[in-house]
DNA sequence: TTACCGATCGCA
DNA sequence: GCGATCGGTAAA
């Protein structure tokens, strides 16, 4: 039974929605085809307070979907070759997100874990950056009632600042976690 | 307009 | 350990 994550489900707390993502499904939905993948990593960034979030600064075209509706998709081209693929948080006017790291796939597929992995896997590019994720369509997060394991929290990886914040969580055991620290 | 740099990955 | 590679941002 798959039901897809509402609206309110990410107008919360950065951090509490992170952990509560783990488990949870992403499903990307092509012309006749679909493809289902489990999370099992996440990061939180907040607004202010985080030197790692790019809202941490001013309001600027780039960040102000991180301010703006939540259940929203954030995908941001990095490092020239790379997307990353974010999930709006917070209420809107206050800046959240949620930075999908691994996903873990229906056992066949290649691991994709990494972010850049994950959305050359799933086909996200710029084009979902404010995709509607609580629409149901194409791209969304849905719940099929499973619940994970134990979970793990730890600092975040890859960023310059704010290593010590506890903002990244996974799914203890999963081989598709992130190998770092 | 230009210069710089980043929430990365893959290969040496 | 380092280079590839490009859009956003700030500075001029």
């Amino acid at each position: 039974m798959l039901k897809v994550l509402r609206r309110g489900f990410y107008a919360r707390r950065s951090a509490l929605v992170a952990g509560e993502l783990l488990g949870k499904i992403i499903v990307r939905e092509f012309p006749g085809k679909k493809i289902t993948a489990r999370i099992v990593e996440t990061e939180a960034y907040l607004g202010k307070n985080d030197p790692a979030s790019h809202a941490a600064g001013k309001l600027t075209k780039r960040n102000s979907v991180m301010f703006g509706v939540p259940g929203h998709a954030y995908v941001y081209f990095c490092y020239g070759c790379h997307f990353m693929f974010n999930t709006v948080t917070e209420k809107k006017g206050k800046a959240g997100a949620v930075l999908i790291r691994a996903v873990e796939s229906d056992g066949r597929v290649p691991r994709a874990n990494g972010p850049g992995k994950l959305a050359k896997y799933l086909r996200i590019g710029r084009a979902f950056n404010e995709h509607d994720l609580a629409s149901g369509k194409k791209l969304y997060i849905a719940d099929d009632g499973y619940a994970p394991g134990k979970t793990g929290r730890s600092g975040r990886i890859g960023i310059s600042g704010a290593r010590e914040k506890l903002l990244r969580f996974f799914i203890k055991g999963s081989p598709h976690v992130s190998k770092y620290r």
